[in-house]
DNA sequence: TTGACGTGGTGTCGGTTCGACACTAAGGTT
DNA sequence: AACCTTAGTGTCGAACCGACACCACGTCAA
């Protein structure tokens, strides 16, 4: 079956940036790619956008047949349109971040037989097509999100120590940060909720748990709210 | 002539919101549809993506064909890939929002025999398409960068007075701001030159005339910069 | 010419927020 | 019991913020 049109169309697709926070580093999560071009090289997860889903959906597919992934933060970031990007035939390709929470997706290694590894974000391999590009764009997003919006929960699991949030907040930034002052400002924005509970197993004082408050912060966005690290 | 590939592939299309502010208000551009679907009703400017140019000339060449506009600031939005956002067959657009100064463009209202004009922001007609949720992302869009990056000035002519540069904010922001804290934080950004002229043609004292210092500006943003209003 | 009108342009002050900074507490290990 | 590691907590000065009112200057009309 094929099909014709009247004019050429640059074929679309979708590629993913998946961050995820290990004890050492901000990473992301990338595919070896088995056929030219390119065959060998480390690329983002993505493909081609099927005829009858939405380009979340088709993002939301590749993270699951790519990596299987599911169920994570996913927000467009910016297609790619230069002429000759893949060297194939024109591809234009609408790219998203994902943050996922490292502990909870082990992230099933090798799918397809292909080879799937998280690399740390400034000790990257070189990339296939314009993808280091992307890359470098979701991290600025990134880095600019997390300041104004409180995506830095979805690094870490659902209960997490102040330290742990503090750290994704260092990693994501890239700069260190005065501890009490850190835990003034998550304070002040009334969107934690402190747990009954300590973490296990540390050879240390054990750190008090804390949950992020979603239903306060959805309410808190409807009103058109702030908040700032 | 026509093309034939082994899968279906949506057609790619670009979609513009042009900003503009005179006396009253921001406003929007738009062009009455000529042909089905959505035949008289109004929408943006935009138009397929050629087989040759990147998203951003497709954009650019649209926004000169359909209304006449050159050299503005222009930055790509966001992809919308609903299914069934075009009722003909499938259609993703790249969409972009520019910022163009009235006062030098006085847009070339009917090109193509299309009929073209501006309407405040805040008394859109229906629009084609998903073309309304395009424009409400671009406002988002607009209100979010406005304070931390220098984009007012894309409204402005060269040379403008302060008073004219704190409407811009209030209409953009959609509030009032106080005018002599404005005048300060404007000042402490270092990024306004005083001119040696004053505006003409005034019913009343006549303000000063001021430029933005686009040197000094470069130069901070690589360093990194801050910038808030 | 003078007075009225309309917009331009300017400074202070109290409240808040900000960043810098160091010690004790708790729990586990040896 | 001593020690090691991380948890947890408050103050103070500086910078920043928003609220607020009056005189200056130019035009126009009487």
């Amino acid at each position: 079956m094929s099909v014709t049109y009247k004019h050429p169309r640059p074929a679309l697709a979708v590629d993913c940036v998946v961050f995820g926070l290990d004890e050492e580093d901000l990473k992301v999560l990338l595919i070896r790619r088995g056929v030219e071009p390119f065959a060998g090289r480390w690329a983002l997860p993505g493909g081609f956008v099927h005829e009858d889903e939405t380009l979340d959906e088709a993002a939301r597919r590749e993270l699951r047949e790519e990596a299987g992934i599911e169920k994570v933060y996913l927000e467009q970031l910016y297609t790619f349109g230069a002429v000759d990007r893949d060297p194939r035939e024109r591809v234009v390709s609408v790219t998203y971040y994902a943050l996922v929470k490292l502990s909870e997706h082990a992230v099933r290694a090798a799918t397809d037989a292909r080879e799937a590894a998280w690399f740390a974000i400034d000790d990257l391999p070189r990339l296939a097509f314009d993808h280091e590009e992307i890359v470098d764009k979701a991290i600025a997003r990134l880095r600019g999100k997390v300041r104004y919006a409180p995506i830095g929960f979805e690094l870490l699991p659902k209960k997490f120590t102040l330290t742990q949030l503090q750290r994704v907040y260092e990693k994501v930034l890239g700069q260190e940060l005065d501890k009490r002052n850190f835990r003034k400002k998550v304070a002040a924005t009334g969107l934690l909720i402190e747990l009954d509970e300590v973490e296990q197993d540390v050879a240390h004082r054990a750190a008090r748990l804390y949950t992020f408050d979603e239903k306060t912060y959805r309410k808190l966005e409807k009103e058109g709210f702030l908040f700032e690290i």
